[in-house]
DNA sequence: CGTTCGATGCACT
DNA sequence: GTGCATCGAACGT
């Protein structure tokens, strides 16, 4: 795999568990105006199919879930609880709706940029925590709907690979739904200070 | 420490 | 009208 490429189609064209694990590690980046934002994902979680009751699809094919049932790496942003911001990238072939939550990241780039997005909230967010949780990483990062439906592929908004050591993961219940809590779908670097969650 | 709860917008029934 | 793939402040031990 080339450094500092973003990852091709074909890596989301495959087992959605497959590619949760395999994203861990991996460098989301976002160029905008206000300069470029990036960190390594360290928390996943795989939303898979109509039979996943916590998966968006799980109604089937509606206006909003639209992207879960088109090609894979792309970009599925929605706005949850009326102010957060998720970002998921579709996995597996057309016509079988699935995708990666992306969690949690480690900030390795344009952390004043972060710090700027993030001001809303507390005054002084340490560096760990800029990208903890969902709704934080893309504030951070500055996704928002403008970016549903973008290729991970190439820029503005990318997968990519910098050559970073392997880490390791652990896998456990995913968090924050009220259904679906007994698939052990959620992905995680263990110990990481920048995973979401329990501290 | 722990748990509860309000903010806030929109897709969906 | 209802219910969220959340966050963090505000409470109660």
């Amino acid at each position: 795999m080339a450094r500092n490429r973003p990852l091709p189609r074909r890596f989301y064209d495959r087992d959605t568990l497959t590619v949760a694990a395999d994203l861990i590690g991996k460098v989301l980046v976002h160029r905008t105006r206000s300069g470029l934002t990036a960190g390594v994902i360290v928390e996943t979680e795989a939303y898979i199919g109509e039979a996943d009751p916590a998966c968006h699809a799980a109604p089937g094919p509606t206006k909003r879930n639209q992207p879960l049932y088109g090609p894979p790496g792309v970009a599925y942003v929605y706005l949850n609880y009326g102010m957060h911001y998720l970002v998921n990238a579709v996995t597996e072939g057309e016509g079988s709706p699935a995708a990666v939550l992306i969690r949690a990241l480690e900030p390795l780039a344009g952390m004043d940029v972060m710090r700027k997005r993030r001001a809303g909230g507390r005054p002084t967010v340490d560096t760990a925590g800029l990208c903890r949780g969902p709704g934080n990483l893309t504030k951070a990062l500055g996704i928002s709907l403008a970016q549903n439906r973008l290729a991970l592929t190439e820029p503005p908004l990318s997968i990519e690979d910098w050559g970073l050591p392997a880490r390791d993961v652990v896998w456990g219940p995913r968090i924050g739904i009220r259904v679906g809590t007994d698939r052990p779908w959620r992905c995680w670097v263990p110990g990481h200070e920048c995973v979401s969650g329990k501290r």
